[in-house]
This record gives C-alpha cells, structure tokens and sequence, in this order.
DNA sequence: GTCCGATCTGTAACGTGTTCTTGTTCCCAT
DNA sequence: ATGGGAACAAGAACACGTTACAGATCGGAC
C-alpha cells in the first residue's frame, strides 16, 4: 500500500516543544554558531552541524526549514544578545549628550562589535536576502528588535519621524555591512558613512536639546 | 607528464573580448534575464541557460565565474536600462517641481518598474549580496550608476550632503525592495516607506527652491 | 595551405543541501 | 506493563552548481 499523505516536515513551533526537543534546538543554534566563527559561514556545512549538535541530519530538517532558517535564527540570536548589550551600555552613560551623538555611539560599537566577528557578519549578510518564511520570519524579528533598541536610543525624536529614522539606520546599517563583506567598501569607510547617515538624519532634532 | 599549471579559468575582461565572445556573453546575459521572467531565479539552471544560450556549460564559467557572476551582469544589465528610461522621463518634464518632489516619482517609477517584472526583483536581491568578486565588481557599477542617476535628480542639493542623501536612498531603496520580495513586507507598504525616506531626506533643501 | 595553441563542445564526475527509507527509541493512554 | 504512533538516527539517494577531461574547431604565424 502506497502512503498518499506525507507527514508534515515542516518545524514545529518552538513554544510547543518538549525541554528535549528545545536542548536539541539550542544545540543546533550553538553547534551553527561555533562552526561559523571558526571556518565562516560559507564553508560550513549542514553535516557538520549535525555531528557537532548530536542531531541526526534528518532530524535538523524538522527543526528548521533550511540551512537559512537555522543561519537566520544564529544570527537572530546573537544579534539580540549584542543589542541588550549596546543598548545597557549606552543606559548607564550620563545623560547629556544630544540623541544624535547617542545614535552615533550606538551603531559605532555595533559596527566594532561586527568587526571583532566578521564572520558573523558575513552571516548576516548572507542570510537577509532569504526567502524560506521561516527564515524571514526570524530576520523580522530581528528587524523588530533593532527598531526596539534604536527607539530606545532616540527618545526625543517624535514617532512620526522615528519610524522612518530607524527604517533609515537599519537599511543603512544593512547596506554598509553588506557592501563591506563583500568587499565593496572599507570597514572604515562603512563605519564612517553609517556615522553620517545617523548625524545627517538626526541634527533636525538637535535643537531641542539645550544642553552645552 | 603531469601538467603542473592549470590554465586561468577566470573571465577575461570584456574589453579583451573578439565579436564571437562578445556575442556569446551576450547571449548568455539574455538567456539569464529571459529564464529568470518565465520561471523565476529560484528554478533557474545553469544548464538551462548554457541550452538557450548555444553555449557549453563549461564555458559558461570562461565568462561567468559564478552563477552569481552571471545573474549580477544580467541585473545590472536590466536595471541600467530602466535607470536611463528613469533619467530621459524625468527630463521631459517641466521644471517647477522640488528636488525632492522629483525624486520621489523618480523612486516610485523605479518601484513600479519591479513591480511590473518582480522576478528581475527577486533577481535584484538574491544576488546583492554575493561574495563572488566579479559579481561584487558588477555589483559595484550597478550602485554607481544608481548614484549617478540620483545626483542627476538632484542637482540643488549641495554635493557634501547630496553623497550621504545618495548613499540613504540607495540602501533605502535595496532594504524595501529586500523586505518586499522576502514577504517581510507588502509592496506598497515598501513604496510608501521609501517615498517617506526620501522626503525626510531631502525636505531640508527645500527652501532653496523659491518656486511655487 | 599547414601547423599550433587557445578556445569551445559535450559529457562525466564531484560536493553539498535536501529528501527518502528503514529500523530504533521515546512517550503516553490504557 | 504494554501497545502504538510520533520522533529520531543512520545512511543512501537525489538535485544542481561547479570542475575535469577528451576530442573538435577556430584563428593567427609561417
């Protein structure tokens, strides 16, 4: 007899999963991450993960839908993790300076923190153009997060504007990482004009701010 | 006797090309664009395109080091066009209009350009982010002609701004166009979001303009 | 016209992402 | 405890980008 209905392959949500079946899902993430910091993202290979996480081949494919969607959720990862830590970082600064300069400070230790791992910039790079939905799904969350953290970096500014501010930082910031792995630009070049995209869209609401 | 040299294979320069490779290139750039219309660059061959186009596979990579290689030309060669169609639209109209009022139809045209072909599109941005060097390098004169038809929109920005004002609408542009073929977005939510970074962008210089 | 090296064709082979298969293990309702 | 279905492991199989190879063909030097 002939199985007509193939089981559904595609990931299981991750809210509904067993503590196994999440270790197995951390794994994964980690066993990806190590190996891309260590060979980078475009030797690394689906078999390695799976030997690495302790995860049958097959069995990665019930937990993301791709080599993508598991890349966009390393990514994912590490990205909220480096935006809590520029985010508490710029909170426990003295106040004063104008939002501009914050904004600045803000993508300038991004941006040191991708060059510190430039692989893991090379990940996100490769991964933002994915068209998996699951994989899309995790790069708006993290588009979401990024427009969280800028939010909190430019409270002055009003919302209507902000939402278009921080869609220009983020396309901003995106590009100049791009063009800079692929060797399009200098590291200091996209750090420069990431700087002077943030001062050019920010001095407008430089006047408010009365200090010195 | 082992041969010990193995013959460059990376594409010669175009220039250094004679009619019949010239030809060949050609036709293989049209067979790319044409394949990517009818099926979509994700089912698009390499095979099929060295059938349509009467070349061999292997020599395929004598003049396309890559898959990406191959689909950037074709990209960049399809969006110079609509950017000359773009520039020679816009100076048939009548003066009177601001930077940014030009500039704003100039991006919507653009807009709709891919709208009316949203393979070339996804074309667009599956390979934007290519690490392949030649794909990089025809990568890099797609954004300089993109930059060159932004500036020629806008001459009454002043050039120290008018590099930055380039540089935003250029990744504003790619990052809308990214979210949108990625189902992160709908197609004018993208539209309108770029419309608003460009009069965000260039309502500063307005004042310039006593018309009206 | 002939020769020679470069280029091209046609096809086979290889590597890696993804899927399939088969047998095993886990988990839970009874 | 146990029977049964879902999930997993191990590995083979498949698809397509890329490379390798063995002749055919082109184009310039003589």
């Amino acid at each position: 007899m002939v199985k007509v209905t193939k089981v559904d392959l595609s990931p299981r949500p991750v809210e509904a999963m067993s503590p196994r079946q999440l270790e197995r899902r951390r794994n994964l993430i980690a066993a990806a991450l190590s190996l891309v910091t260590e060979i980078g993202v475009e030797r690394l290979q689906m078999r390695q993960v799976s030997e690495r996480s302790g995860v049958a081949l097959g069995t990665t494919y019930r937990y993301f839908s791709s080599k993508d969607h598991l890349l966009a959720a390393a990514i994912a990862e590490w990205h909220r993790s480096l935006l809590t830590d520029l985010v508490s970082e710029g909170r426990g600064r003295r106040a004063g300076p104008s939002a501009s300069d914050r904004m600045v400070r803000f993508v300038r230790h991004g941006m040191r923190a991708y060059q510190r791992q430039p692989e893991l910039a090379r990940l996100r790079v490769s991964v933002a153009a994915s068209t998996d939905p699951f994989a899309s799904e995790a790069l708006q969350a993290m588009a979401r997060a990024d427009g969280a953290a800028l939010l909190a970096v430019m409270v002055e500014v009003p919302p209507s504007a902000g939402d278009v501010v921080r869609h220009i930082v983020g396309h901003a910031w995106q590009g100049e990482l791009t063009a800079w792995v692929t060797g399009r630009t200098t590291l200091d070049d996209a750090r420069r004009r990431l700087e002077d995209v943030v001062r050019l869209v920010l001095t407008p609401y430089e006047a408010a701010d009365p200090a010195a």
